[in-house]
RNA sequence: GCGCCUGUAGCUCAGCUGGAUAGAGCAACGGAUUUCUAAUCCGUGGGUCAGGAGUUCGAAUCUCUUCAGGCGCGCCA
């Protein structure tokens, strides 16, 4: 319908006397027809006359008292009429406005969908938390929000890829393989742990995994290993680390034993919190430098062809100057080991080469600062840096009782992710992590999440999808079938539901522009409104006493609420609730 | 010091590529239940949109600036 009302105004536009193309175009881009936010207005409203009237400097009113008046002989609305500074306001026929109940009942996990993405493909990498221990609480708001962006593209017909990004090469790798290693031989050890290994239980487990399917030899002189350890935590680590390598030939099948371990216990908890992924990437499986044919080499010697990595002071650096980054940074150190950040380059290429349209980096809000270097290594590898969106996440502070929850996993002292599934459960948890935009702070109070205050949000939609399905299920007690059509809402003998009707039209554009803007939050607040429409609704109006034919349109039109509710959840990854 | 983000009601936050009287929940106060789930609804009070300047027919929204807060600035990951 708003595609009539635009057509009509286009043909409205050609018909002004000096005007020119690029001026009918530029209106077209900045003025928009929308639906209203108050029945008062109508039902659709558009800007159109005042954008037009800026641009050819004419009287807003004037052009808007014209093409109301060219619309409403049209005959193809109920009422056109110009409104406020020069405002088009639309009120549709009945049977357009009620077309949307029949549209849903129609194909309802259809409504809302679009094709906007269709033959582009988008890469979201997201979590990739370092298989170092379970996830933690701090890992949930971007496990949440990176699922959701990509049910919400998908939904918008792009051909969306999720991928893990597993850190199996590094130092924390060895870190937590020591760790492992000593649990294994802590008789022989005794009372010996390494400040700066990873305290948690979990560690203790794998160890006893691993003793459980194969043999392991005690340690005969134990001084080898930790006589005249560095003072310094991380020295200490590194040395023990570094001991451990050269005496012990069973130190790569503990690392491979323990990696795949927390591998496992992360799979999971993802799995628990409806978090899916397509691709798991090992960072190992890019080579390394020995290799001349790595594709970390390759990437490191492209960008020294191209005259953008260069040797100083013995490491080898890429020039970011150009994209505005503060300061050149080391691919190659010293001691020829890559950085982090090598890596990253040579998994960007990669995730390059594999064609995506468009890659979205889901990062935590502290790695801000990486950013301009990411995207100096794509430009300098002549790709197009725009290829790349990164999403930051910001922390999430958890509150239990009135006190913040701590997530450091070294520490081992933590609240990970499968307690706050098992504490709240994983659709409020869901829920309230992506309840507020992914790029602010937000406070979680974990008490309210469950608790069944007015103020929790979560259980306040749930309790109107639960409301419907209840009343249907009444219906049908005493009804075979769905009535047909909603006709006295049609007719309009009945007006009650315009409210409800109206708001559920709006779901399409909300979906677009939380496609458009990866902002999964804003479906969480249509969905409060569209609650809240329909607990106003449901209040006021006494449904199963209703006439025979006033009761089957308001099934058919409270059956079209419910599936938005059901698919607005669905882009969360929140499953609605059928009882309460 | 430099970079990024933020500042809207007592509290927690919405507010679209600039648009009609700045919204919601909580808290406060006053109401609604012979009726389909009261985890609900209705009403009242509460705002110099941090301050200032600019662009515009029109600014919470865009630009500049001041103030306040958060984060980041490793041959860590």
């Amino acid at each position: 319908m708003i595609q009539t009302i635009n057509e009509q105004i286009d043909k409205f536009l050609s018909s002004l006397p000096e005007i020119n193309n690029s001026q009918i175009i530029s209106i077209k881009e900045r003025s928009a027809t929308t639906l209203t936010d108050d029945l008062k207005k109508g039902h659709a409203t558009s800007n159109v006359c005042m954008i037009a009237a800026s641009i050819l400097k004419q009287n807003p009113k004037d052009l808007a008292v014209k093409l109301a008046s060219i619309m409403e002989k049209s005959e193809k609305y109920e009422n056109v009429e110009s409104a406020g500074p020069g405002f088009i306001n639309v009120t549709l026929k009945r049977e357009d406005f009620v077309s949307t109940i029949k549209q849903i009942n129609d194909n309802p996990k259809e409504f809302g969908t679009s094709k906007d993405g269709e033959n582009k493909s988008v890469q979201i990498e997201f979590v990739s938390a370092n298989p170092t221990g379970p996830l933690h609480v701090g890992h949930g708001r971007g496990a949440a929000y990176g699922d959701a962006i990509g049910r919400i593209l998908s939904s918008c017909g792009f051909r969306v890829e999720k991928e893990y990004y597993i850190n199996d090469a590094g130092r924390q790798i060895d870190i937590l393989t020591a760790s492992v290693y000593v649990r294994i031989h802590q008789d022989s050890f005794k009372d010996f742990f390494p400040k700066n290994a990873y305290k948690g239980s979990y560690i203790e487990d794998i160890a006893k995994a691993f003793k459980k399917i194969n043999s392991t030899k005690s340690i005969r002189d134990i001084h080898l290993y930790t006589a005249q350890l560095p003072e310094d935590d991380e020295k200490e680590i590194d040395a023990l680390v570094f001991r451990i390598k050269d005496f012990d030939s069973q130190w790569s099948d503990i690392k491979d034993f323990a990696l795949n371990s927390v591998l496992e216990t992360i799979k999971e908890d993802l799995k628990l919190f409806n978090v899916s992924f397509d691709h798991w990437f090992y960072e190992s499986s890019l080579g390394d430098m020995a290799d001349k044919n790595s594709k970390i080499s390759l990437a490191i010697e492209t960008l020294k062809s191209k005259k953008l990595a260069f040797e100083e002071k013995g490491a080898i650096w890429l020039d970011t100057s150009e994209s505005g980054d503060d300061k050149n940074r080391v691919l190659i150190r010293e001691d020829e080991r890559p950085t982090y950040f090598a890596s990253d380059v040579a998994y960007h290429k990669n995730k390059i080469d594999r064609g995506f349209d468009k890659l979205i980096n889901v990062w935590g809000a502290d790695h801000h600062g990486y950013i301009k270097r990411i995207e100096a290594s794509i430009s300098g590898l002549g790709f197009n840096k725009d290829k790349l969106d990164v999403q930051l996440v910001q922390f999430a502070n958890l509150f239990k009782d009135g006190k913040k929850v701590k997530m450091s996993t070294r520490s081992g002292d933590f609240y990970s992710l499968k307690d706050l599934i098992q504490d709240i459960g994983t659709d409020a948890a869901r829920f309230y992590y992506l309840s507020k935009q992914a790029d602010q702070h937000l406070d979680f109070d974990l008490n309210l999440a469950t608790s069944d205050s007015k103020e929790n949000m979560f259980y306040y939609i749930q309790y109107a999808h639960a409301r419907i399905f209840s009343l249907l299920g009444k219906y049908k007690n005493s009804n075979t079938n769905m009535p047909s059509s909603p006709d006295s809402i049609i007719n309009g003998s009945y007006k009650k539901c315009d409210k409800l009707i109206h708001e559920i039209s709006r779901y399409p554009s909300i979906l677009k522009r939380s496609s458009l803007s990866l902002h999964p939050h804003l479906i969480i607040f249509y969905l409060k409104d569209l609650a809240h429409t329909f607990h106003s609704f449901y209040n006021d109006n006494p449904v199963l006493t209703e006439s025979e034919e006033n009761l089957d349109s308001i099934i058919l039109c409270l059956d079209a609420v419910k599936s938005v509710i059901a698919n607005g959840f669905e882009l969360l990854g929140i499953e609605p609730m059928e009882k309460m």
